[in-house]
DNA sequence: CTAATGGTTTATACTTTGTCTAAATCGATA
DNA sequence: TATCGATTTAGACAAAGTATAAACCATTAG
């Protein structure tokens, strides 16, 4: 992704721009996927980087916070960020960890549950648990 | 849940008896929800139990190898324990960390993709994330 | 009855992930 | 150049969970 779409996105979510944030967004925005904080900060380390632990974490933060990334719950120790953040699901391989997006058009309900009283749908996401197939 | 009914789970799920793991299960299994190793600690603790952290840890890690309890993750904190092990679904509401099972005859999909290669399916799940509605 | 065996429990140390804090740094402006 | 507000940073800290090794317990063998 071109840095000046970068700056672009920051200024529409507002958050200010820094060189450590464009870095870490640079790495996590460059195409649809989910890091965790630990391997956004091994890929800065890779490349040379000197961003600190710490503002890998808030940054992450606070690009969730402000909707420029996704937290997405797959892992029950890490936390994972996904840089796509329209809605979509997921195929996750627990035997590998992968974690592989699924286009929203390729899951169709036929029909699904009342909301509970007082409470707006957020989001319907489907998470599909795959394994090794072993025949 | 009576005692009679944990043994025959346990055996059930190849699971040996003591009086630490028919403690836990008593507790979790008791209705159907979804409680951390936290929580449930606390409830032993309350109830005057001395049932050590360890144990219930290992305990509620081997309820969930041998399928006696599943694991779900919601809180990318913690581990959740869910007493209803049927491939079921959830509500989870955002404002407040609430978590309601929706029984799985109330989705039902009309379209669903290939999976991966190399792979069979485990589960599929679906969350829906509500929110306080405010109009 | 005693000892040996195999699994379980326990305290405690440790690891991992993430947050907090206070000082240093940066960038813009006056 | 001085100042101000925000950001970054190192390192301390916190929480959840795992690993380890010793103690424990129930059962069986002698």
């Amino acid at each position: 992704m071109p840095r000046a779409d970068i700056l672009a996105l920051f200024e529409q979510h507002g958050i200010l721009s820094t060189s450590q944030r464009v870095e870490v967004a640079e790495i996590l925005l460059e195409r649809p996927q989910h890091l965790s904080a630990e391997q956004i900060l091994e890929q800065l380390r890779r490349a040379g980087s000197g961003v600190s632990k710490a503002t890998v974490y808030n940054t992450l933060k606070l690009f969730d916070e402000r909707g420029l990334v996704k937290e997405v719950m797959v892992d029950p120790v890490r936390k994972f960020y996904d840089s796509t953040t329209h809605p979509h699901h997921h195929f996750y391989n627990v035997d590998t960890g992968e974690l592989r997006d699924i286009p929203d058009e390729q899951v169709r309900f036929c029909e699904l549950p009342e909301l509970p009283d007082g409470t707006e749908s957020e989001s319907v996401e489907v998470l599909i648990r795959v394994r090794r197939r072993r025949d």
